[in-house]
DNA sequence: CCGGATTTGTTCGTATGTATA
DNA sequence: ATATACATACGAACAAATCCG
């Protein structure tokens, strides 16, 4: 049973200037996850609950925990409870690959400075990377790029394999925020632009490129493996190029 | 008036499988918004158009739409409408200020993670930076570390002219996705480590720091603009140590 | 300044679907 | 299979904000 006193609204006349209801009990909400020292997957009070401590109606409070969870702070499993989130990057993904679905329609803009983006976080930590990876890291990035190769050479999907090996490269970086950005940037791009850059007979020069950051990374040749992550994103700048040019023709 | 059809659930009976009834509709909404090609500002239905139209309770609709608005797809005004919203980066910045709230009361990792990825996106760009800065580009940078040189010297805040500056010196790769998370993470360390880096006594040090930085610009000096801008996180970074070493201590 | 129309904000009661024991 | 607890959904009513004649 988690500590609701001093979360009450304690009577919202005294402040209720402009601020909705709603958001008010979500930021009562967030409270009171600070407050307890709550952590993802514990258990909150019911909507009933809430209602009661919180001092609103039950579509207010639904309302509020529906923006919480949209954001990953809270967890509703129907007919289960409410339950603390895990703090993803969803509402980053939801809103970027909307905003990609409405470029796509114009200019791939949003997509090419999604892969530059991409690009320069991964080459701006290359220092770092060849600098503090350890063998079993360089290992498991080599394992990645192989079995890439050999699927690639069947013809089979490297997709799930690509996603691994962008967060592998930066584990070394000991830094959550990169590592949730990576998967959260990769995952937009898969959203809105599936296909883009691993086209069939490009499937095995995929791999290859991802072999060669890899190397560079075992090789803790910085300069070289800031070409190397270059040269992986150069084929995809190249195809978004070539549907920026089909598009104007429509 | 915008077109509605096709957007019709057309009874939802047929693919009710698991997926709540308040996430069709959102879909929908912005299937809607994708649909007619609308833009940021455009009027949406009203509530009582989208029940009639999606065939779901009021109820529904304003949970699904309250989503929406939290990710900054649409945006509500009471007692005026439902439009179209800017797309902005509201989602993120709400999510990582709640994170840095935790993380705050634990071990600062959230905001010593931010500043790398700071640090390390605008020291990526260096190079795209100085090679396509424009005179007027690299004129306001200096103008806006001057600016905050001669407020640093009288005491008083220089916080907007901080965020003003992080923003100009990116303005150059006409990236919006860069810009907008430029923002957002900086807005995010406001809300979360105010004051951090710029303690009173060190106000005249931080307007230095952007300066070097403008001058580096104006050289076009791309090495010279990567240690000015790691001068620059530096006292930030102690000032983050400082704090993790005091909680240790509680 | 006022009043009416429109639109969103809030509440309540009720019924239904879902998961656990 | 039954009972309980919980989230999901609906509809009607009233309150508050905004705009306009």
């Amino acid at each position: 049973m988690v500590d609701l006193d001093g979360a009450i609204s304690a009577g919202r006349s005294a402040r209720t200037r402009g601020v909705s209801l709603r958001e008010q009990v979500a930021e009562q909400i967030k409270q009171l996850i600070i407050r307890n020292r709550m952590r993802p997957g514990d258990l909150l009070p019911t909507e009933g609950e809430l209602c009661e401590e919180l001092g609103a109606s039950r579509s207010s409070v639904r309302e509020a925990v529906k923006v919480l969870a949209a954001l990953d702070i809270v967890e509703v499993r129907h007919g289960h409870g409410t339950y603390v989130g895990k703090m993803s990057m969803a509402a980053l993904v939801e809103s970027l690959a909307f905003r990609g679905f409405l470029s796509r329609d114009n200019d791939y803009r949003l997509i090419a400075d999604l892969v530059d983006v991409r690009a320069t976080l991964e080459q701006g930590f290359a220092e770092t990377l060849v600098a503090s990876s350890t063998p079993e890291q360089r290992d498991r990035l080599h394992a990645l790029a192989t079995g890439m190769r050999t699927r690639a050479e069947r013809g089979e999907d490297i997709i799930d394999l690509d996603r691994d090996f962008h967060l592998a490269l930066m584990a070394p970086l000991d830094n959550d925020l990169v590592l949730q950005l990576t998967g959260a940037f990769w995952d937009v791009h898969a959203i809105v632009a599936p296909g883009l850059g691993s086209s069939s007979e490009q499937l095995v020069q995929t791999a290859d490129a991802h072999l060669r950051i890899a190397e560079r990374v075992a090789a803790e040749d910085a300069v070289g493996l800031r070409e190397a992550i270059a040269a992986h994103y150069q084929p995809i700048r190249t195809n978004i190029a070539a549907h920026i040019a089909r598009a104007r023709e429509d």
